[in-house]
DNA sequence: GCAAAAGTGTTATTCTTACACCCATGT
DNA sequence: ACATGGGTGTAAGAATAACACTTTTGC
């Protein structure tokens, strides 16, 4: 009989953040680091590695984020375990997988060198493992909440103007929006309040700013998370 | 450095069935295992056990259900991932969860006895571990999921009437259905159709049986779900 | 003044909800 | 016939979507 001691334990993360490439488009992107042993030696794969006996998954995940990519993430939500028999080609390993959201200033904490680079969510070369799959089904999961939370909220700062808060809704979900009846549900919501400020200095109207009321971690965010109530 | 595998990894599962009260009122439950080791001994807890190196997570779940309940769901989907240090006093265990649903007519198999019995999932004693959690949990993906997916079916047969179908959405969201605008919706989803037998035999008008079109697996449940297109 | 984004108004359409009403069966 | 659940019709209200239009800035 085998015993459980047998199966190793990883904790992994997708990161997302926003980029704008030089056409001014922005997009969903994501940062991978190179794997420097086998299997799957010079791959690209999510930043992860072993579960610490003394820290609990989430930790684990913020700890190597930290340790590998710099980065502090706004939000952070368990994503799936994935654990099939033959998904690493040596050993049994069952990785928890996060998926994160950083701000763009934050992103640039990143240092791109040989080993971590930023790729386009929606044109990835071939991973490492099954982690084609685990982006494919995190980016699923970042555009349906989306549609329903506020989680867009992980993007931005503090205060934003609602062009700003379109752009990011655009961004991940590929396509246009109204401005003038986005405006309405967004204000509708109760999520966002208007301050008393404007943004000066561009070329034309100055628009106001906005702020989120609550934290991001309102979200739904699994068991931990206070339920919404009725 | 503390090596991972000193974490012991475990499958633990949420089966949710429905069942019907003297005064004919139907509502969620589920079956518990009396737990016959320390810690937590002679707790009501879920039904689980450890990983064999040798099986995946899903395949895992579903032997274990079958030694300790006798059961097959219908449905079968992943929940969540527990990792608290301190989740059991003794050792550090990770649970992998599942949850699941069986048909009133399978759930009959569960030799209810001195070690395993059934609970109204919305009064439950103490749990062992972080069990009442885990439940109320998988409870609130249940009735959240049944707002927005065809999941219901997992509930029921092959056939079945109208006024059946709707007792399975008030059963689990615990209210009253316009019976009018529950037939239109889901006639309008597409999801089922209707056949043409009738129920002979009842005190009333004669219902219609009605099916679904396309196996309960078409709902999301998880990555390897292939995914809906817009 | 003009271009362009900020912001408001209006209307058509679809979805939801409530509820009145008819239908078909066993007793 | 009548009670009861099966099944249809209809209309009010809410949410969505499309788009015309006004406002305010920099140039």
């Amino acid at each position: 009989m085998t015993s459980s001691a047998s199966i190793s334990l990883a904790v992994s993360t997708v990161i997302f953040a926003l980029r704008t490439d030089e056409r001014g488009v922005s997009s969903v992107w994501l940062p991978l680091v190179r794997r420097i042993r086998e299997p799957h030696l010079d791959c690209w794969a999510l930043p992860g590695g072993p579960v610490d006996a003394a820290e609990s998954l989430e930790s684990s995940a913020r700890r190597n984020l930290l340790e590998t990519t710099q980065l502090e993430p706004a939000y952070l939500e368990q994503l799936y375990a994935f654990g099939d028999v033959d998904r690493s080609p040596d050993r049994r390993v069952v990785s928890i997988v996060y998926w994160a959201l950083v701000r763009a200033d934050e992103a640039e904490r990143v240092t791109a060198g040989e080993n971590v680079r930023w790729f386009a969510a929606d044109a990835l070369p071939e991973l490492a493992f099954d982690h084609n799959v685990i982006v494919d089904y995190a980016l699923w999961r970042l555009r349906t909440k989306m549609e329903y939370s506020r989680i867009a909220q992980a993007f931005l700062g503090d205060q934003f103007t609602l062009a700003e808060l379109r752009g990011v809704y655009e961004a991940v979900l590929q396509k246009p929006l109204d401005p003038a009846n986005f405006r309405r549900q967004m204000e509708s919501s109760g999520d966002v309040v208007a301050t008393d400020e404007v943004v000066t200095g561009g070329r034309h109207r100055p628009p106001r700013l906005y702020r989120y009321v609550g934290d991001v971690q309102l979200v739904d965010a699994g068991p931990l998370t206070p339920r919404i109530p009725a």
